[in-house]
DNA sequence: GAATTTTTGACCTTTTTTGACCTTGACTTT
DNA sequence: AAAGTCAAGGTCAAAAAAGGTCAAAAATTC
């Protein structure tokens, strides 16, 4: 069995053993599975994508810490979808029309719905090549519906 | 749990109790949570900031103190003032700070709250520069906040 | 055998912890 | 009043404790 795969193992016998959310030391998990410390990261950024419904979040310094969050498939599917729909690039029509969608089925609230439809705006990313926006908005965008989660 | 978060709870625990102003002896309480007492001036100042909503007042020599008052305003003061402050570029430490004390206030709702929160997250910049992200972070925050209203 | 995925390790950034040394203010003594 | 003493709090930098990045090497897959 591959090294990646182990630790995936493990981080996903700790999200069912603690029903979807974990919290990991990388240097400990990366002690007790015998690899280094970066192949943690490597797991989770290939493994533990948005698009596979997962949050990450992490802090650094005494007493950090990774926490990975599975999104639970309720309402979630709609946001789900969408997020695998998304791709890597989205213009802000798009991005307009998916969240109006979101607020009219009232998966999100209205406040999120302006929220988000502010950081697809152009008006962020003065100075960007065009070829750059779309990639970004489509990063936020996924990095925000999952968070609406 | 870290010592920065006892000190930290410890000295909440009093705002909470004294409806929003805590007078503390430093060496008193370092004493009591059995810590160094430049540590109570760490967690003043990396938490207890005005980004973090605090305003914090001392004394030295004889009977000097620290006193630490959580700052009320109305929604939209808050808002305008924290917009007009960021600058042209953010962190996300900063920024985390800012949101994190919105929500606290209840001037934003824990969803609009995590949302910011995931646009400001650096996972959404891979393969920017780091001089790029702050930038962004900047505009997409500013732009955010101002919706909220 | 070319392309993709995995593995590693060297190096980087952030956050926390600690301690040595500095400054200030109130009170006492000359 | 000036000087001295002691009781605070303040600063700063080094060390420690985490996690992050990136690119080269190795292994797999097609």
């Amino acid at each position: 069995m591959r090294v990646s795969d182990l630790v995936s193992q493990a981080i996903l016998d700790l999200l069912n053993r603690q029903n979807g959310s974990a919290e990991i030391r990388r240097n400990e998990l990366a002690e007790t599975l015998g690899c280094v410390p970066s192949q943690i990261n490597y797991v989770i950024t290939s493994r533990f994508t948005p698009e596979h419904g997962y949050v990450v979040e992490s802090r650094r310094g005494g007493g950090g810490y990774i926490r990975i969050t599975r999104v639970r498939v309720d309402r979630s599917t709609a946001v789900m979808h969408l997020v695998n729909s998304v791709g890597d690039a989205m213009d802000y029509p798009t991005a307009r029309a998916i969240i109006g969608n979101l607020k009219e089925q009232q998966f999100i609230a209205p406040q999120t719905a302006a929220v988000i439809l502010a950081a697809m705006s152009d008006r962020c990313y003065a100075g960007l090549p065009a070829s750059a926006r779309d990639g970004l908005r489509a990063a936020l965008l996924k990095q925000m519906l999952l968070h609406t989660l």
